[in-house]
Parts: structure tokens; sequence; C-alpha cells
DNA sequence: CTTTGTGAAGTCGTTCACAGCA
DNA sequence: TGCTGTGAACGACTTCACAAAG
């Protein structure tokens, strides 16, 4: 998950739900996929499994958007490849500006699945100025000093945050002054933002706790009969990394 | 979001909702901070605040662990820290493999977050001979021919994807060989793994397009008060990224 | 009087199952 | 006959609102 606000509680007529908006993308590479192979049509069943979702799932988020099918026959996959693509907002150029161009921010940079697509870096940002000027993917980075004007000159809609986490707030203030309305944060912070402005976040560590709780859960069940609380670690605790974990327990 | 599947209705007795245990990461590490400052207690509307969500969800979610605070007082912030690493898992030390050190790889080997908080980064794999032996964040890359031989000497359990794509499924195929039962994916890629094996995945693209869809709904509201069908684009289609978007539009 | 903990109500999302159309 | 499109049932998550506890 990644949306902290859902920015409006229905958008106003022909509301697609969130949860589907946020299936589109699947669907539209595995149908991208197939018209490189020069398929013509798939079912709902076919696509669905090239998604990872079940069909009918596929065919009610398909129904938001239209009847795009042919019932005993399936969907036209360039049909809707363009269709999905509009609804997206892909048949327009998205510029995008990265800001923190450290190990994570270069990479984001030289990343190509982020120049397909629609969305184009139109600007690397740094407030190091021993990086400015320096080329990251074929590309000078800029100093933060001119964070607004490279917004405004390039009509800026979506900045990218991967700076620390000290200064994601700062940033995302001036982003957000100079006209930005969608963020895409990799800072392990909780942005705040002004009301009609989008944040998504992408944190690697939350992801790796979630999956540890899943994979501490299946450690306690392979042996333990349900011992009444916890399923009490296997292993035994590692190193605090950084000074949790404390011993005492407070009444 | 990420998880395909949610990998069993609830888990057996004690169940906390999934969409729990994916906050819980966002409160700890607000709790860190108010640790780190010596903040002895907080209310939920303060913590709420902190992790960005409303203090009724909060005051819910930690209901599912347990009755943690006190009335009229709120929670103690070392003790609340203590028991959400427990039930996250994070007493213990989870030993995690890095597979594909490439940009993101590298950047991934580096980024610090991934150390702290239980996480130890065990090895960092790649197929590309010319990378064995060279180092990557003070650790030499091995080659992938002794994936199976690394997992097993390291009882990791946690291995993530940073692949190109169509390295992805095979990877991931070797990894849960080896006994690795979760999976966090880069790759932009479905994976497609057994039952008890866990997949999470962060995928870039995915959340630019669904900014790109609420970013295109807005610039469409604007002006248009209603057009009746689609909100129209407001510049032009840019180029076709890689050849989608075609004018036709079958019956 | 303050703040937690939680039933009950409300909202959102998924799945079922079948009518409707090619 | 085969597959889509969708109302209706179901289940999960959120929010409300208040009783219980310090």
């Amino acid at each position: 998950m990644a949306t902290g606000r859902t920015h409006r509680p229905a958008t106003r007529s022909r509301g697609i739900p969130e949860a589907t908006v946020a299936r589109l993308p699947l669907y539209l590479r595995a149908l991208t996929a197939l018209s490189e192979r020069s398929v013509p049509t798939v079912s709902s069943e076919e696509l669905a499994a090239a998604a990872g979702v079940n069909s009918a799932k596929l065919r009610k988020d398909f129904s938001y958007l239209g009847s795009y099918g042919t019932r005993g026959v399936g969907y036209d996959v360039e049909y809707l490849v363009y269709q999905i693509s509009r609804e997206l907002g892909l048949t327009q150029d998205w510029p995008v500006v990265i800001v923190g161009i450290g190990n994570l921010g270069a990479a984001l940079a030289n990343y190509g699945g982020f120049a397909s697509r629609g969305f184009r870096v139109a600007a690397l940002i740094d407030a190091d100025p021993a990086m400015a000027g320096k080329p990251v993917a074929g590309m000078p980075v800029q100093h933060s000093d001119d964070l607004e004007k490279i917004v405004e000159d390039n009509g800026v809609s979506i900045g990218v945050i991967a700076t620390p986490a000290g200064a994601a707030q700062p940033v995302c203030d001036r982003l957000v002054a100079a006209g930005v309305t969608s963020i895409l944060n990799f800072a392990p912070t909780v942005l705040s933002v002004p009301d009609g402005v989008d944040v998504r976040k992408v944190d690697l560590s939350i992801e790796l706790q979630i999956l540890a709780f899943h994979e501490q859960r299946k450690a306690g069940e392979e042996a333990a009969g349900e011992t009444g609380a916890v399923p009490l670690a296997p292993k035994e605790a590692g190193k605090g990394p950084d000074g949790d974990v404390p011993a005492v327990m407070p009444a």
C-alpha cells in the first residue's frame, strides 16, 4: 500500500475504485507483453493469470472502464492497451524530477522502466555542490538552489524524493510550492502535504518488516502446536541494531 | 500495495489483520524517534499524528496486540517499541540475500535502513562473472552458481530480487528451492511461487502510473466542468514510449 | 476529566453465480 | 456454446461513539 489520503471520497461521476486503479498498470504490462507477441485477443481467464489476479476481479475492474470485451471471444489486446493507457494518462508526456542523487536516486535515474511509458526524467537535483554538473545517467545533476526554476520551466507535476529522511519534508514543501502535485517518496518519513497533493511512498524497510512478520509466523507454526501466547524466537535475539529491544518491562 | 496472496485466510488463533501488520512498521518508526528523544509516553492522538494515521485506527490496531496502554495517560514508548518489535519478529536476526547487483541492487546493498532493524545482508549475488569478487558496499559479490549453497549455509529465508525482469522467475525458483520462503521483488514481473511462500513487490513504474492517473484527473477537473466522457489530454500525446497507443479503434 | 479499548455501524473491496449477448 | 458484464452476497477494513478504567 502507499497513498496516504484518498484525496477525495470518490471522484465525481465515473469514479474508478482506488484498488482498481492500482491494478490497471498490471493489466497494462501483461497486455503489452501479449501485444509484442502479436496476440490479437485474450480471455479474462488468460489475462488474469498473466497479471496474477483472478478473472472475476479483472472483469469487474474492466467493467468500471466500460464494456470493452466481446462475449464469447474475449478482449482485443491492442484496443485494451490503448484504453488503459488513456485511462491512466499515459498518452501524454509526464516530466519528472528526481531529488536526491545518492545511491538510490542514481539507480532510479538509470532505471529503464522509468523512461518508458510516458515518464521522462526532466532533471536530477541534489543539494551537494560537489555533485552539480556531474553527469548521472547521461544528464548533468543540478543544484537544489534551482529547484523552483527547474520545476516551473519544465512544467513538472510529479516529483520523486530520494533524499535522506531529514531532507525529505523541506524538499517536499519546496516541490509543492513550485507546483508539484504528485510525489513519490522513497525517504523513510511521513510527508505532510496540503490537500490536493498526492503522496505515494515506497519503503524498503517496511516491506521487509512485513515479510519478517509472516516469516516469524511460519517458523512458529511448524513446531509449536499453539503454545498459548507468542511463537517464541527460534534463533535468539541477534545484535540489537540501534539500541531498542529493552529487556525491561514496565508495569 | 504489494502482497499477491494473503497466504491463508487468517492466521489461526490470534489473527492480526494484514492492514494492521502493514502499519506496525510505521508506528515502530515513530516510536523509535520518540524513544531517541527520551519521550516516556504518548497518547494515541500524538502517535497517530506522527505516523500519519488517525487515532481511532491506531487504537484499534494496538487492540489486536493486547492492552498495552494506560487509560487517561497513553502508551509507554519503550514498552510499545519492544512489543511491536517482537510482534514483527525484529528481535531476531534475519539474514537476507540480494540477487542482481546492478544499479538498483547496489543501491539496496548500500541502503542503511536495510542493515538496521534486524536485517543483515548475508550475501550479494549476481550472474555476471565479471562482477564476481568485486566489492559492493564492502562485500564481495558472489556468482549465482553458488546461490543454493549461500542460501543454505547462511540459513537465509528472505531473498531480494533486483534482477532484470527476464531473470526474476528463474532466480525466484532457485531461491525457493533452496529454502527461501519470503521474497521482495523489485523486478517488473509477476512471480509465481508455491503455497507458503510470500512475495511482496515494489514497482516504481506502477507507482508512477497510479500518480499519473490522479494527476490527469486533477488536470481534467480544473477546467472541464464534466464534458461527458473523458477529461481529454491537456497537452498532447507525447512520444509513444515503446510503440503502443494505436490510433485504430476496433469495433 | 482524560484517554484507552471496543462493540456497532458504515464503507470499500472481493467473490459468487448467472443473465445476457455474440 | 463460450465468455463477458454485473447484481447480490460476503468479507475486510475503517470510523464512530461511548462505556470502562485510571
